[in-house]
DNA sequence: AAACAAAGTTCCATAATAATTATAAATTTG
DNA sequence: CAAATTTATAATTATTATGGAACTTTGTTT
């Protein structure tokens, strides 16, 4: 039978990007460390599996943990394992992003983080272990994924306008977007809930409020669809 | 300082999806197994990440011990940890993809495997282990890539034709191309060198040959690009 | 030499997308 | 109430993509 202490055993932790957006930027959450290694340094939210637990639950549980929050979008940014990645002994991390609404984080008391920022992403250089390469890589999954599937939902309130939502495409896109084609596009997919609410408080006509649906979305999908925004 | 025994280790393997492309349709490299645990049943390629080993060298090291074959592209797929995934205890895997033109593929007298066959993405079902949805999973990658990324051209020889390309697209992504349309886009690209040289031995007038320019590739790149096959 | 087959190209009408021009509506501020 | 500001939509033009039909080319097969 197959002995596994004949092979090499590795440390195994996951690391959470956690991205939200204040208005007009994309934001990543990050921490400052408060045990050895790169103690008081910013890191990525981040802690070691558990002795039974599948990798995303892992990753799941370190978000909780962190940010209070549940039941969110969270995909595998993938697994990092240079062998001097980490200085204590072989740690390979397992790296996952989610997308929050970043008014529904409040930092957790608790032993991952006493101090947590949402830093803008030229602002990621200089982070514990390959934290930033991490950080890179998760960026650039996101980019792909947000144009052809409509996660950016996450990173909103439940109830946001059309240019709340032109402004986070052209955020994380990086490049600008016509308003009237972004309009035409994006509600000819027929995947947002006109509410009949409008903004309020705002120094000129208020724009109408919309949700994302969810079913509509999930009817798209299934008739062999394509989301493609831009 | 911090004591990595402390915490859970585990062992570390990782996994190929080796893709070929005979002529007209993508195939996966599946070897029948010589060890425990799934002791002759059909897997894929993989082993033990070794002390000192990144992951992709590891990946690259099986990829090299089962095929022979070095320097081709090599993708990360993701990790898949499901805490019984592995009858002997606790096993994560790092599972890549890689494309390679099936006729430089020898199978290699190795320890890894004794029989190893070409399959149709049909047949993967009942692999051992997880494979199956790491098989799954690297379809869905490669799909995806595929349409932005000149990757496809591993898969054929080096000298191919205009048919051959699009048999390969059509394959990989499930849908039908027109011909006239896809040579237009295609050659558009100016990514292909078109040779001297034609197809020899057809009942038929015969095929220009191209090959995959990479120097012009780059400069597409460099300059902002868009690789937009379809 | 005729038949066959697939490569490779051209013409063209239609459809789908994208970019631009133009106007109007709702709200606060001075 | 006029000015400022942003939302919102309609209509038009420009550009690009799709795909039918047909034709030429370069070979092999019978």
């Amino acid at each position: 039978m197959l002995d596994l202490n004949n092979y090499l055993k590795v440390g195994l932790t996951v690391d959470n990007v956690i991205f939200g957006f204040d208005e007009s930027e994309l934001k990543v959450l990050l921490i400052k460390r408060t045990e050895e290694p790169y103690e008081d340094q910013w890191a990525l939210p981040g802690y070691f599996v558990a002795h039974n637990e599948d990798l995303m639950d892992a990753a799941k549980r370190v978000l909780a943990e962190t940010t209070g929050i549940e039941n969110v979008y969270l995909e595998q940014v993938g697994s990092f394992g240079n062998p001097i990645r980490h200085p204590s002994g072989r740690v390979v991390t397992v790296a996952y992003y989610s997308l929050i609404n970043i008014k529904d984080f409040k930092l957790q008391a608790s032993s991952i983080a006493e101090i947590a920022e949402w830093a803008s992403l030229n602002r990621i250089k200089n982070l514990a272990f390959d934290h930033e390469d991490i950080c890179l890589a998760a960026i650039k999954k996101l980019k792909n994924k947000i144009r052809t599937e409509p996660i950016g939902f996450g990173l909103l309130p439940p109830k946001f306008t059309l240019t709340n939502l032109q402004i986070l495409y052209e955020s994380i896109l990086e490049i600008k977007l016509d308003k009237r084609n972004f309009r035409k596009k994006i509600l000819k997919k027929n995947i947002l809930t006109e509410l009949e609410e409008s903004q309020k408080d705002v120094a000129h006509r208020p724009a109408k409020l919309y949700s994302f649906n969810q079913e509509n979305y999930e009817k798209l999908l299934a008739s062999g669809y394509s989301l493609d925004i831009l």
